[in-house]
DNA sequence: TTTTATTTTGACATTTTTGTCTAACAAAAT
DNA sequence: ATTTTGTTAGACAAAAATGTCAAAATAAAA
C-alpha cells in the first residue's frame, strides 16, 4: 500500500517493538507508542488498521528473524556441540536485546497467540532433538528424553534473563554485576550439558 | 472493616488469584473476575477499593505463602542435596498450580512490581547460597557463582512449565505427554545439578 | 419488633483507550 | 501548473474499563 515509503512504517514497528519486547511495556497504548516514534497515532492506524494488527506484525517479525537464525544452527554442518553453542550465542544475543519477546508471546497467547503458534517451524527442531538423541547413544551427554535436553537448554538461557528485575533485589547484585553473571551463562550453560 | 464475615472477601481473591495465575488470564477486567466469583462488580471495590489493590493483595498473599514455605525448606536441617529436593518439591508444585504467578510479577513490574519486590527477603536466600558455596568446596557441585545455581535450579523447574502453551505445538506432545514430562523434570533436574 | 450496622446491588459518572472521518499537506505524474 | 496519489494531522465518535453513590437487602443487636 505505501508508496512513498517515508521510513514511518518501518519507524513505528521499530518503536514497538523496543518498547513491548526491549523495555517490557507490554500495555504501552498506541498513544505511547506513536508518542516513542514521534508521530501521529493516526498513522498508526493508517499503517496497520488496528493495534492488535501491528503487534501481530511485530511479533512475526521477530519470530521469523530468531527462528530463521536458530534453524541456521540447527541445520548447519557442525558438531552437535557446537551446534549447540551456536544456537546459544544467537539466542542470547536475542534474548538480550528483547527479553520480553517471549514473556509477551505467554501472556498473550490468549488474545491472539494461537494464531501466531500455528507459524512455528518445528522441522529443524525435530532435526536437532534426533541429533541429541544421538549424542545420548554415544555417551556425550546424559540419557533422557531429547524434549528435556531443549527445556534444559533453552531455561537455563532464557530464565535468567526475564527474571532479572526480580534477581538483582533478590540477591542484591548491581546492574554491572548482573551483566556480568548473563555474559558468563554461556559457558555455565554448555559445562552444565556436556559435563559427562 | 467487614465484620459480618461472609466470605465474600476471600471467595474473590481466591477468583482472581484462580483467573490470574492459574489460566493467565493476566489482564481480567473486574467485571471477569467479579462474574467468575459470582458477585456484583462492585463488592470488589467495596472490600479492595481498587483494582491495583486487589492484585496487590493477591500477589502479596502468593508471595508470601511461597516464600515462606522455601525459605523452611532453606532452613530445614538436612543435607544440601535435601534441602534442594525439597525446594524442588515445594517449588514445581506451586508452579503447577499457578504457572502465571511469576510471568505477572514481571510484566507487571513497571506499574506496581516495584513495590513488591521490596518485601522479598533475601536472608534465607544468602544461606542457602553461603551452603553452595561450601558443597562447591567440598566438590559435590560444579563450582560457579552460587547465584548461578540457584539461577539454574529456578530456571530448569519454572520455565517450561511457563512455557507449555508454546511447548506443546512446538513439539507436538500432548497434554498427557507434557504432563509426564513435567512429572519427570525434579528427577532431571537433580541428575543436572548434582552429577558431579 | 424495631433499630442499627454491614453487605450487596443497580444506576450513573469518569477515565482511558481505541478507532474513524475528513481535511490539510506533500510529492510525483500528467 | 494542476491533477492525482499517498501521507499526516486534528477533531470527533465509540467502546471498554474503572470508580462512585445512594438505595435495597440482609443479618445482628437492642
Amino acid at each position: 500500500m505505501p508508496l512513498k515509503n517515508t521510513g514511518t512504517e518501518q519507524l513505528i514497528k521499530d518503536t514497538a517493538k523496543q518498547l513491548l519486547f526491549a523495555e517490557g511495556k507490554l500495555h504501552a497504548t498506541t498513544q505511547e507508542i506513536a508518542d516513542a516514534a514521534g508521530v501521529n497515532r493516526t498513522s498508526l492506524h493508517y499503517y496497520f488498521r488496528s493495534r492488535d494488527l501491528l503487534i501481530s506484525a511485530i511479533f512475526q517479525d521477530a519470530m521469523q528473524g530468531l527462528s530463521q537464525r536458530l534453524d541456521e544452527c540447527m541445520l548447519s554442518e557442525t558438531s552437535f556441540k557446537v551446534k549447540t553453542e551456536n544456537i546459544i550465542a544467537v539466542f542470547l544475543r536475542d534474548m538480550i536485546l528483547f527479553p520480553y519477546q517471549e514473556t509477551f508471546l505467554i501472556t498473550e497467547i490468549n488474545t491472539f497467540g494461537k494464531k501466531l503458534i500455528g507459524n512455528i517451524q518445528s522441522g529443524p527442531v525435530k532435526s536437532y532433538l534426533k541429533e541429541a538423541a544421538d549424542e545420548m547413544e554415544k555417551g556425550t551427554i546424559e540419557k533422557m528424553n531429547p524434549i528435556h535436553f531443549l527445556m534444559n537448554l533453552f531455561s537455563l538461557l532464557s530464565y535468567p534473563i526475564i527474571m532479572a528485575p526480580l534477581y538483582k533485589p533478590l540477591f542484591r547484585v548491581s546492574e554491572k554485576e548482573f551483566q556480568k553473571l548473563i555474559d558468563e551463562r554461556g559457558k555455565i550453560i554448555i559445562n552444565l550439558l556436556f559435563r559427562k
